[in-house]
Parts: C-alpha cells; sequence; structure tokens
DNA sequence: ATGAATTTTAATGTTGCCTTAAGGTTGAAT
DNA sequence: ATTCAACCTTAAGGCAACATTAAAATTCAT
C-alpha cells in the first residue's frame, strides 16, 4: 500500500507529445491518479475539481507561464509542486528565490529521476500525515480514500457518510473476500443489528452510485446471493 | 543575515580535482563553513568533531560507499544529505527506496544547480527551525500561522483562544483526513474528554468565523456528518 | 477586586442522513 | 407458467446530529 502512489498529480504540459511520456511514465511507476490540463485556465479548473496532491508545471505555457500557475494554484492549495524545465532556462528563479516551488527537473531527464523526484517531494510533504493507517483501495473505476473519507470518480470526488464509510471500511479491510450481511450490519450497527437488513441494502446502493461507473451494473461492489457481498479489486 | 549560508557543509568525495571544484563552487557562492573528507572514516570522525548541518556525499568511496555512510551519519546526526552521483548509477536506491537521502544531483551538473540545491534542503530542513517548530498553512480564504497562534484572513489578522489553537492544530497535523470528535475532544481536553462534543461545536464555530470567508457555508473546515471534521486545503 | 477575554452551558433552529416501506426485478425450483 | 425468495430501486418523512446564539461561568491579567 505505498501512499505516495495514491496521491492524485495535476500534470500541466502544453506539448502534446512530452505530455503524453509523462503520463506514461507516471502510470507505468505506479501513479494512478493522474489528471492533466494543457493550459492555464484549465489546470486553475481541475485543481479545483480534482483537489491534487501535487503538480507538475510546464515552465512555458500557451495561456501564461509556470511561475504565476504556481501562485495561483498556491493560492488555492497549499501543495508541493515540480516545475519542468530546460537547461539553463531561469534555474535560479525556481528553487533559489522563494516562489515555492518544491523542486525542478531539467529537461531531457531520464525517465526515472522524474518520478523519483516527484515520490520524494510527496514524502517530504505527506510523510507525517501517511502514518495514519487509514487504507486507500484503487479500483478500476474509482480510488476509495477512507482516511479522507471520499471517493474519487473520474473528475468528481463524493464525501462519504458515516455508515457508508463503516460499510465500505468492512469492504476494503476483506478486499475480495465474501463478507456476510451479518458481519456489514454489525460493523454498522454494532452488536445489536438485527433487523438492518434492508437498510444495509439502502447504503450499498448509495455506495454503488459513488463508485460503479453503472451503480445497476455493478463491477466493483458484487452481492453473492445468500451470502453477503465482497469488493472486488 | 542568510542563515543559509552559515550552515557548516561537510563534502565527502575521494577525487580531488572534483572535491577542488566543488568546494570553490561552495565558498563562491557564500558558504564559508565547508569541511571536506576524503574517506568514510574521515568523514565519520569529522562528522563527530564538527558537527556539520548538512552532508554532500559522493555514492564511490574508496572505503566504502555512500549509502552506508549515510546510515552512520543519520546514526549520529539527523541532518539533511545529498548524495552526487554518476548519470544512472543507483538512482532509484538513492531516492526510491526510503534510504534517508534529501536531494541528489547528477553528475555532470550545472555549478549554480548544486548550490541551489543545497540551499533548498538547507531552506527546508531548518526553515521551521528557524521561526518554529509549528507548521504554516495557507488556504484559500486564510493563512493559519500555528506558531503566532494567528489567522490572517485578507486585510484582518485574528488570534487563536487556547482550544482554538490545540483543534486547529490536531486538524492541521491531520490536513484533508477526517479527525473524529473524539479525537478532536481529547487534543483540547485531555483523555477524560467525555462531554465536550457541544463545546467543541462552539469552538468550531469560532474557528470558522476567523478562517473561513463565510462562516456559516464552509469550504475549509468541512464537517463529515457522524464521523467529524476535516480541514481540507 | 475589577473587568475583559475565554470557555462552557443551554436552549432553539436547521439540515440531511438514515430508515421505512412499497413496488419492482431476477432466478431457481416446482 | 407459476411461485417464492432474495435482492434492487426509489422516494418521502422522522429524527439524530450538527449549527447557532446568547448568556452564564470561569479564567486571567491588571
Amino acid at each position: 500500500m505505498d501512499q505516495v502512489k495514491d496521491k492524485k498529480i495535476l500534470l500541466v504540459e502544453d506539448e502534446p507529445e512530452l505530455l503524453r511520456m509523462l503520463e506514461t511514465i507516471l502510470k507505468r511507476d505506479g501513479f494512478h491518479q493522474v489528471f492533466v490540463a494543457p493550459t492555464v485556465s484549465e489546470a486553475l479548473s481541475l485543481t479545483a475539481k480534482c483537489r491534487p496532491d501535487a503538480a507538475v508545471l510546464d515552465v512555458m505555457l500557451p495561456d501564461g507561464d509556470g511561475f504565476t500557475l504556481l501562485g495561483e494554484i498556491k493560492k488555492v492549495r497549499d501543495i508541493p509542486i515540480l516545475f519542468l524545465t530546460a537547461r539553463g532556462e531561469a534555474e535560479d528563479k525556481i528553487l533559489g528565490l522563494g516562489l515555492g516551488a518544491d523542486d525542478y527537473i531539467v529537461k531531457p531527464f531520464h525517465p526515472r529521476e522524474f518520478t523519483l523526484r516527484l515520490s520524494a517531494v510527496l514524502k517530504r510533504t505527506y510523510a507525517s500525515a501517511m502514518k495514519n493507517e487509514m487504507p486507500v483501495m484503487t479500483l478500476p473505476a474509482c480510488v476509495i480514500d477512507l482516511g479522507k473519507a471520499e471517493v474519487t470518480k473520474g473528475e468528481e470526488t463524493f464525501l462519504l457518510t458515516a455508515k457508508e464509510h463503516a460499510i465500505l471500511t468492512a469492504l476494503c479491510r476483506n478486499a475480495n473476500r465474501v463478507v456476510t450481511t451479518d458481519t456489514l450490519c454489525q460493523c454498522a450497527w454494532g452488536d445489536d443489528s438485527y433487523g438492518y437488513e434492508n437498510t444495509l441494502m439502502v447504503h450499498i446502493r448509495h455506495i454503488r452510485e459513488k463508485i460503479e461507473i453503472n451503480p445497476s451494473d455493478p463491477a466493483a461492489l458484487i452481492t453473492v446471493k445468500g451470502l453477503g457481498y465482497k469488493l472486488v479489486v
């Protein structure tokens, strides 16, 4: 459960070829929550919508430069920021002056160096926060973050309610294994949980609405008739 | 007075030519307390004697490698360490695995990049110590300075009271994650904190009045019904 | 001791989560 | 085909959890 790889990365780069390459590298090295934007304006709206945990910015962008974008992002979210730059291109500006950049990487770069620097920055920033052991589950359709009590599906994130959180926690802890209805009820309502089977069903539906692509044709939260449910990851 | 330049730097490099170059660069860029050692053993004795504030280690050394030296140094002093490495030379080991390196630089490098990275590492490590242990959080609407126990929103600055400070500290330490009501009560009132839930709510309101644009429509201090609160940054 | 600032209590208002319940599907067994 | 059981879906109301406010109690500095 490498928490670093579960962080949401915002990639801002206008050159399509380089963008595709960066995305491929990230995905290959295990980052599965990558959001991309080719312009400053799109980057800002994405930041508001997806709440990334770190951003990688090219210095040169079609509708502005990375420095001002950094300022805008930092105003909204205090996340670590990594710059992409050509050799000699304002290197001292980036790290030296207090612009707020956390690191920068010089083009052309070794693919691994990219993810290494990103991981290092994330580790520094979130080291203390990552001690907490609430798991992050990655499904094909979404990411379930029990610590944040939220699930991110595509570009929207939903908050989990108390019951949903309790039920999903039980399912995540037993990922890929069937959890009986009784067990789930106990997790959500305590020992005296008889009579909540119907209510459980409603909550299952609500959870499916948040984690499934098509809630009526579940692919992750599978019901096993007569037994209970299982979360397939 | 630039504190960073006053820090003591330990340089461990066996190749005389490169060593001289590094020393020159450091001196030229204002670092005036530079200690050098060509071997692991000498580096260790120097560490004990001079108590450096940061170390720059070559990966390859005549009587051992930089990794084990890192371990030895970290055992004695918890200082930031920067690695010198040739391209491709065990790059992933250095940053990827939690070896404790704070940064690394690939040979051959731009002279200025060297001091920039070193400065950045020093700033990161000692920035909080130079001011105060307490973190500063930047939210869209305000800046929370726990060290000063104040929050600045627009043009006005509010002081935090003791309870507000305790609660906000717990929330900041767990930024973006849900903190249960119980935990918050414990942080503010100690172990025997049952019965303060209502009081907590009042304090939450007061905090919101200081950190939110519209305290009645919170954007940063979010309540997660049935679970607790989370501070979204 | 006095007054201001902080914390707590308590009473009332509000919200949206949880639950209920009614009707619909599905699939297996007869 | 019919029956039955298990599960699904939906919407609406109740109620617990949270919000809000003001005033009382406490603390603290002067």
